[in-house]
DNA sequence: TTATACTACGTACCATGGTACGGAATCAAG
DNA sequence: CTTGATTCCGTACCATGGTACGTAGTATAA
């Protein structure tokens, strides 16, 4: 059993961010013995999978859905939720791997090619990945 | 040369973008001929930048930073910044893909597991990759 | 020339994901 | 039993990257 602090320490995050979520209905608000509320492991777990799904790409706003379909054990919009982070994984791993390319490319040039015009601001123009 | 509606059509961006970089002095502004402000090819080319910078991850802040020092022509920061990023890059690359692995055999599992705890939500707080 | 579109400028508003603040109540330790 | 930390709750504020709105003036085409 934690108070929030002890939860907040526990699961790694500022209390402040826990309000915040309570207030996004991503955490339960359990009710008080006394004036307190207390929190246990299953607040923890729950807090995880936030940070989780967030390093998945997942905004808090699919993050409640998520939660929404486990508690209404709606599997197959969990999986197609899945799936369409995933198409936006894929793709948002090629952005960043062309940019990378081209940053690359560039640092290379900025080092061997000592002259006027920056390659890293003038060739960024030139090739552009994405038009 | 065009006016700002045109400049924004060129560029493929809205009116309210441009003045937007023009208050956050990414985008000069041209003095009025009469009362209307005209704009050229520069122009056009400084808005590729921006979104290009932007897809390799870079802030608006940093890349106010690059067009100072492409001004400066201070080369070897800019080339620093670059460096930076690239690695900020690297490191995103790694997580999305390590999201992915893990969202991916998620998916899969829930396809062929239908069972009552969604492998989605449940097995997302058991590995995580970043603690 | 007059309707319609476009410009200029200022200010307000939006979503996202938090962070901070202030006051009252409560809890835990000495 | 008092002091200091913590809780609770509401509200305000922050950065980021725009988007919208209103008012006035201006330009263009029929």
């Amino acid at each position: 059993m934690f108070t929030i602090g002890k939860l907040a320490k526990t699961a790694g995050v500022g209390v402040e961010t826990l309000r915040f979520y309570q207030r996004e209905q991503l955490l339960p608000i359990p009710e008080p013995i006394g004036k307190i509320r207390y929190y246990e492991d299953i607040h923890v777990t729950r807090i995880a999978f936030i940070k989780n799904a967030q390093l998945a790409g997942f905004t808090l706003k699919e993050i409640k859905q998520l939660l929404e379909m486990d508690a209404s054990e709606d599997h197959a919009k969990a999986r197609n939720l899945a799936l369409q982070r995933l198409s936006a994984l894929e793709e948002q791993i090629n952005d960043l791997k062309t940019a990378q390319a081209a940053l690359q490319k560039l640092a290379h040039e900025c080092q061997h090619n000592r002259h006027k015009p920056c390659p890293i601001i003038a060739s960024f123009v030139e090739d552009n990945p994405k038009n």
